[in-house]
DNA sequence: CTGAAAGCGCTAACAG
DNA sequence: CTGTTAGCGCTTTCAG
């Protein structure tokens, strides 16, 4: 206290924060120096096992707490990977975050998120704010960026990855599977249930161009397999919800009476549908067969129960965030192995 | 020593990332000092047009992206805000994050997320790297914590704010409904719809404390009300799914064979329940009458449509928010209006 | 194995 | 309105 009156020179000008507990309180309560302290939080082998009990018992006497944006600031990457994604309110995308964020906090790695809201001027806008994190990776969703993005992440030579879709060129990493074969692996499906009218039901895909790019596989693979089959996409500008699904189904069958299949480009539409279809005493699968896309959490339930493609979210979030690791322990995958095909699973339940 | 100084002390001794850009390169290109390139970028009125428009242009030029990580050191508080959830796979949360984020990102804040598992002891880890951040506050999702994570936060001195529960005595701020008063409006609404045999369907209740009081204000409202009204709560030990509703559903009708309502702690289990009735012929709402919890995207649209209390997550995102940057202005709130209760809707449709 | 020294890039008084 | 001056708390050579 007497100290504190004698010489100002410690007082903060302004106490905004309670005197934060620093790695220099720690040392000096060691009787070490502030590098041992350093050396120890970091890697405790390489201090001696006395100088380390010191330490970890001024740690704890302090309650210390070690700040990472002054370490981030020295070591010049921080411990924080940037996730960009369309919405997290879409549960794909949750489960990818969940999972990713998950397998990298246990790697000490902090998550920040954006949404971007299926706008690449506002993803290019939360790119530039991303790197000034200096982040150990940039984790974007797809592979359509706007050029500014895509400059902005190259020049920063922090490592990127694009999840949720594969099959362009990307930045720097990918992790996801080729959407047009989802569509088409749906159509197959679906014309080997005996469909003949068949169509897409998909949801904003004028933003979403993932789901356009599901769709246009499954009307070439229609347009391929069979010459009597009717294809149509029926797209919803709004959000891929379970009131646009059944919107969607009373459309296509305002448009293709003898509609016998349809592939939604979400498991939210297919629920719809299927809604839609009880409500019209339309029998599915005897009259229409709907396939979904997800295998949301009530799609086993449903009823019928519903055929879906799987994506595994869950998978997609497990290599990214291997890449990521791979990344800061040194070994940068290289060649091939910057692109991994997690693939998608077809599985069929009563709906079809 | 001399060699270094005579010609090599802009070389970089390992080059780990391309150079970045700093502010001092700017200031050089612009011809002014750095600190009003910093001055410019916090409060462009405050610099003279003609500085400013070169400042500009340098920016532009070299491409020039700041380092947040310095700032927040050299400001000792980050422009970060950490949330804390137990799931982002769940719908109530990621609808909170994602208002949430939205909001905050408006105002130039970072959202750094982390997910609880409904873990005591995983939270506190979450808090104290979160806290390593030196944040703009802190975000957690309801009342009880462990005695660690409160000592750590208050500790700290970063604002703190709890969300999504009120009915406690908060940390320091909270923003939520009551539970317990949930539980009794669901019950308050099944009786006035001639309940008199009625159960709580929850999940895993051990662990999310928020369904539990849900459950016992359920409870409690049912005993108060009548005397001749049974009512029984029934736990799922695992996740709330659609398909731990039907199994929920199913044990209830075998314990209570003259069930004629249910209140459940979310809408997914509601979905199951539905669909279980659907199942066994059971008609809804005329057997048994089903309200959820949520308001999910699927609860309007189902068949029958759900009856369900609305907690507005929504709305929560945007106090918290509001809290937040009122903290940063400088305006703290006290009082009274440290909590703030979003309140709860209950949305009868055909189900009830 | 430990410590001293030199910053990381930026902000924030303060003085000009 | 602009520049100078100190750090923020930590990491990281480099010597001892």
């Amino acid at each position: 206290m007497e100290a504190d009156s004698s010489l100002q020179d410690r007082v903060p000008r302004k106490r905004r924060k309670m005197q934060r507990v620093t790695m220099m309180d720690v040392a000096k309560l060691a009787q070490v120096s502030p590098s041992t302290v350093s050396l120890y939080l970091r890697k405790p082998a390489a201090v001696s096992p006395a100088a380390g009990q010191e330490i970890a018992r001024a740690i704890s006497t302090l309650g210390y707490v070690p700040n990472l944006v002054a370490g981030g600031l020295a070591a010049a990457s921080s411990k924080v990977v940037s996730i960009i994604v369309p919405s997290i309110r879409n549960a794909f995308f949750a489960e990818t975050v969940s999972t990713l964020q998950a397998e990298l906090a246990a790697e000490g790695l902090q998550v920040i998120l954006g949404h971007s809201e299926y706008g690449e001027d506002q993803e290019e806008a939360l790119v530039r704010t991303a790197l000034s994190w200096a982040p150990a990776a940039v984790v974007l969703t797809g592979l359509s960026h706007s050029t500014g993005t895509r400059k902005l992440l190259q020049a920063s030579g922090v490592p990127v990855i694009e999840m949720w879709e594969i099959g362009g060129k990307p930045i720097d990493m990918a992790v996801g599977f080729s959407h047009p074969q989802v569509g088409a692996s749906a159509a197959r499906h679906l014309l080997s249930k005996e469909g003949r009218s068949i169509a897409f039901l998909g949801a904003r895909m004028q933003e979403d161009h993932r789901a356009a790019k599901r769709a246009s596989g499954f009307a070439e693979e229609a347009k391929r397999a069979a010459e009597h089959v009717t294809c149509e996409i029926i797209n919803h500008p709004g959000a891929a919800t379970v009131e646009a699904g059944s919107l969607l189904l009373s459309r296509a069958l305002q448009q293709i009476p003898d509609l016998d299949g349809i592939a939604c480009s979400n498991d939210l539409i297919a629920l719809g549908a299927l809604f839609e279809c009880q409500r019209r005493g339309i029998d599915v699968p005897d009259r229409i067969a709907v396939v979904g896309f997800g295998d949301l959490d009530f799609s086993a339930s449903c009823i019928p129960s519903l055929t879906t493609i799987r994506p595994s979210g869950d998978l997609i979030g497990k290599e990214v965030a291997r890449l990521i690791l791979a990344g800061i322990h040194g070994e940068h995958p290289t060649g091939a192995s910057r692109i991994i095909d997690t693939g998608h699973v077809l599985v069929e339940r009563r709906s079809t």
